[in-house]
DNA sequence: TTGTAGGCGTTATCAC
DNA sequence: GTGATAACGCCTACAA
């Protein structure tokens, strides 16, 4: 801001006593003798004095902020994740700076460099699509922690859920309440190996279970990749029943998608659960008030963020500690979307 | 982190060039050559160089950072309006760091705070439910913008939308499709005089019309105020019906209390729109997928986060000129919930 | 076109 | 228990 700050010297003018003294007063050094300090303190509120971060952490070559990369602000997942992280975050005196690649690639890259220029302590990082490797170059693969898995182990602690078992699980469950023809709707957007674990998870289940596997029943579209992914989930159903493909069961690789999808359906009255049957992903709160309510494979998002940050605190007070993957356990909440026909 | 980075004097050292030529080098100044800038450039990107914000900061006195302080992260709304935020900061070269309260006003002024001591160039806040006159002593009111609106002009620029208006066209509608006993379910969480608008335009409409305003109509529930919205709707509406309300109409502060009340009338088979119609605000993404599609206000989120960064910007650049009340218009946006019966 | 000097506000070190 | 001094990395003036 273009006003003026109080600094310590004007504190120290003001009080007769010399700058470093008020600089362990205001930080509670022991040094300094309780009269002292409280003389400062109130000067130091009176004159409505606010530390200055950018000289501090010049100096003490310490931020205590950590650098968030998201890939998409819009899905409410997220919100529940930044909330467990920020709460551990404030009960371990940490602040949290969070950037949004909004979808592009560039941007990505350009926020990791953006936090290392703030000079955070740590990275937390949820990728868009490339593999990690590719930052390595920034160094950040002992001061971060990976939201998600990687393919190459060894490089960087990750903290993820189970996403194969998790479309297993709910592929499995279609097949159980008589679905043989089950489409896997796919993203558009994310294009990481973790990812790709939930379509190895549908695609398991369907083999495992006698069921042919086919290269046409996985819905992605990439011409979509721009568009929000309700109306995503939208387009590509209304095109897949129009350009008639027979399912009863749809696999969404996430709730917002499967929203979506079953606006199509519903315009092409195609009845849920009797006509297809449909399970999603994430568990976001609106599945309990879409219609049907929807079923989806749940997994705790606050505990994850509050995980991830504990993870990358540990590794920056012990940069010799083993490399960790901790995995986040998922369950399959059953509603209306998905009953036995 | 603790790695240790590239300083200007480390490409100095390499380049055999002085320190302030590398740094005009590095910033494009035009006193130096193409010749001596591009060896710079890449004895920069072969070392890995990554400018240290703070030290640049600390001596420009500028950070080319904006603070955002929003009051809570879990409502879709303001991804959106997050976006639009970012979206402008991006073309105008800008940065982000926001914080949430999380519902707290403590830690809204905490927040501010935080973003002062990083001597951010100004800052957007939406604040929960204290008038800004309280940040006054923050001397934020020529830096910073305020999304909402003020009982007290002359304070601080305002970019807010026509809570009064959407309201009253959304109360107006439900009583010109046939209801008459409409109660109006307020939110729990935010205070400030700006969300009372909502109420206020709610209560003219009924008045208007020539219905009798009821207090008991006026749900409003304190207890509840620590959980989520969606819940507190639909606890609030499972009461007002056990407790024998009658009503044939519903306005909702928000659509996120709507989509509770939509729960807790389905369980109670009370038929929407043919018993009660309901309206909500915001009108989220979400609100054409819950069952009944949602009737809800609208306006554009994503324009309210560019026209208040625009806004603040420009406020930076001329601080003498006079304040500016943007305000944004809204529409009602009709869906099944409210249909004439 | 390039280089030198000084200082932004804070903190660590060491002397008193 | 208190204070003087130097330094963190960068940038602005000004000198060469």
């Amino acid at each position: 801001m273009s006003r003026k700050y109080i600094t310590l010297k004007d504190i120290s003018d003001k009080t007769g006593l010399a700058i470093t003294t008020v600089s362990k007063a205001l930080r509670n050094h022991p040094d300094i003798s309780a009269k002292t300090k409280k003389i400062v303190e109130e000067a130091a509120e009176e004159m409505g004095y606010i530390k200055n971060f950018s000289a501090s952490q010049l100096k003490r070559n310490k931020s205590n902020t950590i650098g968030v990369v998201l890939s998409d602000s819009s899905n409410p997942f997220f919100a529940e994740f930044m909330a467990g992280l920020e709460s551990e975050a404030f009960t371990q005196g940490y602040k949290l700076i969070r950037m949004n690649s909004e979808g592009e690639q560039e941007r990505e890259e350009q926020a990791i460099k953006t936090l290392l220029q703030y000079r955070v302590d740590g990275i937390v990082i949820f990728p868009l699509q490339e593999e990690i490797r590719k930052y390595r170059k920034y160094g950040i693969t002992r001061n971060g922690v990976l939201i998600g898995w990687s393919k190459e182990e060894g490089i960087i602690d990750c903290v993820y859920t189970e996403e194969f078992k998790g479309m297993y699980m709910a592929t499995k469950h279609l097949i159980e309440t008589g679905r043989r023809k089950i489409l896997f709707l796919d993203n558009f957007l994310y294009k990481t190996g973790y990812y790709g674990r939930r379509f190895e998870g549908y695609k398991k289940a369907i083999i495992d279970n006698g069921i042919e596997y086919r290269e046409e029943n996985h819905l992605i579209n990439a011409n979509l990749e721009k568009q929000h992914r309700i109306f995503e989930g939208y387009a590509a159903i209304k095109e897949a029943i129009e350009s008639g493909k027979q399912f009863d069961g749809l696999v969404c690789f996430n709730d917002l998608l499967a929203y979506g999808a079953i606006k199509a359906l519903h315009e092409k009255k195609i009845q849920i659960p009797e006509d297809v049957g449909i399970v999603g992903y994430d568990d976001l709160e609106f599945s309990m008030m879409v219609y049907p309510s929807l079923s989806s494979v749940n997994y705790s998002k606050f505990n994850w963020g509050e995980l991830a940050l504990r993870t990358l605190l540990e590794r920056l007070t012990d940069q010799d500690m083993p490399l960790r993957q901790i995995v986040i356990d998922v369950e399959l909440n059953i509603r209306e979307s998905s009953t036995k026909r």
